[in-house]
DNA sequence: ATTGGGATTGGGAGCGTCCCCATGCGCGAC
DNA sequence: GTCGCGCATGGGGACGCTCCCAATCCCAAT
């Protein structure tokens, strides 16, 4: 069935040029005589030639494929970025080629070899948790590379974060104008950079307002351990007023404890602030006060440093962190003077 | 940075062999003296030597991707999708390239030239809403293709749905056999099929039951458009005892819009039904009895036929029906002698 | 009319790999 | 001891394109 593939040579003999001036009319790279472009176009599309980009690859050293690196998809968030990123990067020319990391390190040097054998332009490392030794190995490699939503503490790798540790604060903060004085936090996981940096916003805050955490409990960014400590903790004797849960997911399964298990009325019996912005925050069962991560900023500033790198891979490394922002909906009580936001942009 | 590209010359300069036996080693295409793989193997580790796919694409025709047209990603169900994909896939050694499409044909006409520039060895077209020109472009280009989670009337094209008429007509019964008399469907969109097959299994249940339906309304799959539906149905005269909702993004907002708006009790005022399983459905809070779409199964079936087009591309097409499962929480009735089904396997 | 210069053009090599084919080598059989 | 036979090996040519460079052409200027 499948007409064998149509070439530069095809075209060039069908149109009566040579073959190169075929190919420069589809690179453009230098001036082809108008006349002739247009004859060359014409015969191209009546003989269904596309430029075949893996003989493009081949010569030119770039392939025009971005690999992105995820751990999972199952969680909205990625998804959307996902999708943010093949856009932002297709409008460029290039194409989005994915990767699943399960969190096992073979799995990742393994994938490491798969994205050198592609020949990928350039890398996006979105939130797989990840050993030094691996970042080494990617840079040594030479193929430009930034860290996505994940923090490194090696200084010459890019990387783009939404800033964790002020969007804890803020929320922290939110809680302690509103009058909250026995303030729980529930906490991500302590491997996982992001988890960590929103808890010591929360700290920090707490520290600054001269309070003492009621408790602060690695969860594991898990829903059905974030249930559990939230039982744990009101069958003690004296009970969180506020809780700051270390993101949406978390904050809807505590969000049931309390109501259906607990019978506690949310905000007025405790507040409860997330983190995330998730899509169902804004559902009227949720309705939950949360800090939304910059999503499209993230990506884009993602997809800017990479393309800058492959354009100029002995640029500097960067690291760009960008400010989350507190949506106030009915979960938590509100300080005097705050009103609602109404919507969601 | 970029130490130059190792090459099958270099690996066979440092080992004392000629290039095409590197390449025989790599590709083990024929037999090559054991002790000579070992060294090379050997010498190719030491100087980071990794196959380059674009060269080995260009030359065998072959590269080895597959790509994966979606429209949209913000949805669980796609990325969980993707990611099983791409995890099949990479087992049998095809990476995954992903393009998104907006709804727009200009869109997908240009992603099918993407498609053909990219040399992609294989489509799937996850549910995008597709002419039949395209799907005939698809074709002529002669790359094998499967349509996922998507019916069109073609029959040379291969593709796997779910059983969408069956499980409309499963979840239909369910609540006919729990007694329930006044019934409403809010279906998803006349214009994706398998909205529409859900709704004529609605149909094709109530008619053999000798029920007539009290509604039938296209949401268009969208929550808001189901719960303003939803409203309009509870203020009429004849006001329905259950629901089957076409997908369960729309049922969990029809679940808000029955509690918390209408004061209504599930299952004891209103029994509801959704469609998919989504993770959040067996949330205590939704607790959502609903029809699984066979995922794992699904994607199974893709992968498999995928690739047995790749390997024979003369094949017939094939048309693949996965049932689907009823899975029984307490968000409708029970009919007498069934019981809740308890773990998510 | 001749020449110089810029714009176009075609020839040819090469990107890294795999495949076809011919060579060479070793070993068993006559 | 010589002749095959077969397997391991290397040479050379593709794959489809881009790039470099030399050749050509046209036109304006001398």
């Amino acid at each position: 069935m499948a007409a064998d593939r149509v070439t530069t040579y095809d075209v060039a003999k069908a149109a009566g040029v040579s073959q190169p001036t075929v190919s420069r009319v589809f690179s453009r790279s230098t001036s082809v005589d108008p006349a002739k472009v247009e004859r060359v176009r014409a015969v191209a599309r009546e003989l269904g030639y596309i430029p075949n980009l893996v003989a493009r690859s081949l010569n030119s050293g770039h392939s025009f494929r971005i690999g992105i690196v995820l751990a999972y998809l199952k969680n909205g968030f990625f998804g959307e970025a996902l999708q943010d990123f093949s856009k932002a990067l297709n409008k460029q020319g290039y194409s989005v080629t994915v990767y699943f990391a399960g969190n096992s390190s073979d799995d990742i040097d393994g994938i490491i070899d798969d994205l050198l054998a592609d020949q990928v332009d350039g890398i996006v490392l979105a939130s797989i948790s990840l050993s030094n030794a691996l970042v080494t190995r990617v840079r040594k490699s030479g193929i430009p590379c930034v860290l996505f939503n994940r923090g490194q503490s090696d200084p010459d790798v890019s990387m783009v974060t939404a800033s964790n540790f002020m969007g804890g604060k803020q929320a922290t903060e939110f809680l302690i104008k509103a009058g909250h004085m026995r303030i729980a936090h529930l906490a991500g996981w302590r491997k996982a950079l992001n988890g960590v940096d929103r808890r010591d916003g929360f700290l920090a805050a707490m520290e600054e307002a001269g309070l003492e955490p009621l408790a602060c409990i690695d969860c594991h960014f898990r829903r059905t351990v974030a249930m559990v400590e939230t039982r744990k903790l009101f069958h003690q004797k004296v009970v969180p007023d506020a809780l700051f849960v270390a993101n949406d997911h978390m904050a809807f399964g505590v969000l049931e404890v309390l109501r259906e298990e607990l019978g506690l009325r949310v905000p007025q019996d405790v507040s409860v602030i997330g983190y995330d912005d998730a899509p169902m925050a804004d559902w009227k069962t949720f309705d939950l006060t949360t800090v939304r991560q910059p999503l499209p900023q993230m990506i884009d500033a993602t997809a800017t440093m990479l393309l800058s790198e492959i354009a100029d891979p002995s640029r500097a490394s960067e690291k760009i962190e960008i400010p989350g922002e507190l949506i106030v909906r009915g979960s938590a009580r509100m300080p005097a003077g705050v009103t609602r936001m109404t919507a969601k942009p």
